[in-house]
DNA sequence: GGCGTAAACTTATCAGTGATAAGATTATTT
DNA sequence: AAATAATCTTATCACTGATAAGTTTACGCC
């Protein structure tokens, strides 16, 4: 009787994971103007209020939806950190194409609130992991440069998937080899 | 007896100007999220559907200040295009430190739209010098790494404009180097 | 120079948004 | 079994962007 999704009851089951499940798929289908709180009850079949003793606010609900994308981003990390820049960087790439509209809901600060505890957890984990993997590269540069290795790369890596997702990197592919896929391109740009 | 602004009138001279000067005014200090229809007719004095003749909606003001925003950083990259790939990586990312509310707004599509025929212009316009100037250096390597190597090239001086806006290359100065302003920071990072 | 048309701007109003207080329903604790 | 607390709904509020209708000014034309 008792199925997984016991949808019939006043309260049913956890809310909580439903009103980000419903969040998600309109992100990722309709893009983050369609990420109002009326919409998202609607979609999860319930009342526009609902969502109010489990996020606050609206705020509230897409800070938790960002701090799932960054547990996802840790990780997908996670398994290839030993592997080198190459890899991780290869691993962020392809996880914003896969979650466009996650991974820029993750950088939204006025959609957001960056102090919400979980959320800068879930962050400070994740950034941890990259800042500990540059730190392991290049140790034997002089000091002056150190710092700007770091950005380099970090700022290559994440600037790759940001323009991965605004789609001009299509444009460089099309404009140009025909025979190069996506892949291919990340791959050399990420030499 | 005309002064530059005739601030009386009826009809107060050009009132588009206004608007996209009392836009960027709030948008520069109190972020996106503050730029409302309705605060920045309030801002230029003016009532709320006095923008509609001349932008038709929200989306044509903001698109029209992006456009601005295009211009500029075109105006601004042009004069260093001869020095190659270093200093228009500089240049480009000082505007968005400079100018960070703008240089965000003009990657935020579902706030423009991107289809507006003059937005579309600036935009071909300020990305064809950056492919232009791309596309000159390293003419010689093998066309297989061509593309991959504009990618790297352009994700890192994008990413390094993104990275800066939001605080990170601040963490990294802090966390390391005492000595090293973000000048030099990035100054290494372009090389 | 005055008239008529078009443009700029205001006022008033509308549907839709997120938030919230108050009430109804179910879980949980004792 | 009763009491308390949590979840969810309903109703409402202030606010937003858009728009139609009306008012004021600019401008081309005779």
């Amino acid at each position: 009787m008792t199925l997984h999704k016991a949808k019939k009851t006043y309260h049913h089951g956890d809310l909580r994971a439903g009103l980000l499940s419903s969040a998600r798929m309109l992100l990722e289908e309709q893009g983050i103007s369609a990420l109002g709180l009326r919409a998202i009850t609607r979609h999860a079949g319930v009342s526009s209020a609902a969502a109010t003793p489990h996020f606050g606010n609206l705020m509230g609900l897409l800070s938790a939806l960002a701090t799932v994308g960054y547990e996802e981003l840790a990780a997908a990390l996670e398994p290839v950190l030993e592997e080198g820049a190459h890899a991780v960087g290869l691993v962020y790439v392809r996880f914003a194409i896969l979650n466009p509209g996650l991974f820029t809901l993750m950088f939204r600060s006025d959609v957001i609130d960056r102090n919400e505890p979980a959320l800068a957890a879930a962050r400070a984990r994740t950034s941890g992991m990259l800042t500990r993997l540059i730190d392991s590269l290049g140790g034997q540069q002089p000091q002056r440069t150190q710092a700007g290795t770091r950005a380099a790369l970090w700022g290559k890596v994440h600037g790759l998937a940001v323009l991965a997702i605004d789609g001009f990197l299509d444009v460089l592919l099309s404009s140009q080899g025909e025979g190069l896929s996506l892949e291919d391109l990340l791959e050399d740009a990420l030499r």
